[in-house]
DNA sequence: TAGTGGTCTAGACCACCTG
DNA sequence: AGGTGGTCTAGACCACTAC
């Protein structure tokens, strides 16, 4: 039961807004109105209204009022995949047909930057784990992930699933994330198991996953082809 | 003088972080002791806490105490662009000679899905700007961006500065942005413009931003070179 | 059970926008 | 000048963690 009344109320405005009771573009009643129509003092209503603005839902005006924003609608096609979200397949093709070939899974002594990336004690063994993924039967991405054993035991059961659900049933929960991102020629080798031609341009995604601690717990490559993904971005700068 | 108290405080435990007076993984005196320390109403300091956690400094545990965050040291190479700010080269590369070489510079009637994106009337002009960007002398990136005329007047001068710094004087502020980020191999034309061989992997970004108001003003396209492009994301899951 | 962070109030004053 | 959002207080109670 995660039940506040500044969610509660939030929520009720979030639907006003969506079902268009407050339209775009126009002022949402004042604050003082609000704290009376849902009798809880000014502080608790503008609790809710932070969150409606961290959500790019609405934008306040010292001295001028509340107001609605116009919806920005997203990525209509479900053809394109948030850059902002966990990479896994499993995250965003929900309805898909999602399957993982497992083309490596060893254990193995951690390189130096694998070490220091990850933050290891000279006794911390890694998984070394490469996937091929298919959606719908059809070549996907490829996937270079690198963990320590110490986080999970992971068997290739799981690898076949999604590792991060079964992190986070683990009670893992990755809650940051580093990426950097590039555009490459793909090589004979990548080529080859993406079933492309050689030189193909691909989406390189290099990430670093941490913890609510910001603990490193996950180093991994995942390359996409490149006219086949497109990924998206909402930005908001304050 | 945007002298608030929270920020003060905040500003303050801030720097008591960065100065390793309060160390990571650390926990941090409680609410109450910091609201005796800088006399004021714990709410005050938890408002100050939060702007800490929202920038990821910090993290709190109900019933536990709030910890200090290591630091996740964002892109030390200054290669990597970041990929959550404005994409022009002007933000990035404070240090570097940038210039910018007009390819095209002309004003027209918007295509039918330049004026849906940028909710234009029937009677709006659009600028159509081509531009190729230099960063110490050497091609760095291709731009093509549509803004309607009535958004600012626009002249060659303005295009060789920051588009940006120009649009941001005049009160226009980039609040939002919307891109779509996809790996492609460089056309014949786009190969000639930024010296590379054809079917070179580039990165092409989509972007449409949007003012305070949700407004959009500003449809681009940006390619880059990829192996000579990085770009960086820090991603931060509630 | 004790201690910590999370929420909430009622009222006050400040900063800003609009007529 | 009047009205709106932004900040701040002092105190209360709730929810969670650790022991």
């Amino acid at each position: 039961m995660n039940s506040y009344r500044y969610q509660d109320i939030y929520s009720k405005i979030k639907k006003s807004i969506e079902t268009n009771h407050y339209r775009a573009g126009k002022l949402l009643p004042t604050q003082e109105q609000l704290a009376n129509e849902f009798n809880v003092s000014r502080v608790t209503i503008k609790k809710a209204l932070n969150c409606l603005e961290k959500e790019n839902l609405i934008y306040t005006k010292q001295g001028s009022g509340t107001y609605v924003k116009p919806r920005l609608d997203k990525f209509p096609d479900n053809e394109t995949l948030p850059l902002d979200y966990p990479v896994g397949v499993t995250y965003s093709h929900r309805d898909a047909k999602i399957k993982n070939q497992i083309l490596k899974f060893d254990a193995r002594m951690p390189s130096k930057k694998e070490k220091t990336a990850l933050e290891l004690n000279d006794s911390d063994p890694v998984y070394d784990i490469r996937r091929l993924r298919f959606v719908n039967d059809k070549v996907y991405s490829l996937e270079h992930t690198i963990i320590p054993t110490k986080i999970a035991p992971i068997d290739t059961k799981i690898l076949e699933g999604s590792l991060y659900d079964y992190l986070g049933k683990r009670g893992l929960k990755i809650t940051d994330a580093h990426r950097i991102i590039q555009a490459l020629n793909a090589t004979q080798k990548e080529a080859e198991l993406l079933k492309i031609k050689e030189d193909t341009a691909i989406l390189s995604i290099n990430q670093v996953c941490y913890d609510q601690k910001a603990r490193p717990f996950e180093l991994s490559r995942s390359i996409f082809i490149g006219n086949q993904s497109k990924f998206g971005l909402d930005v908001h700068l304050d």
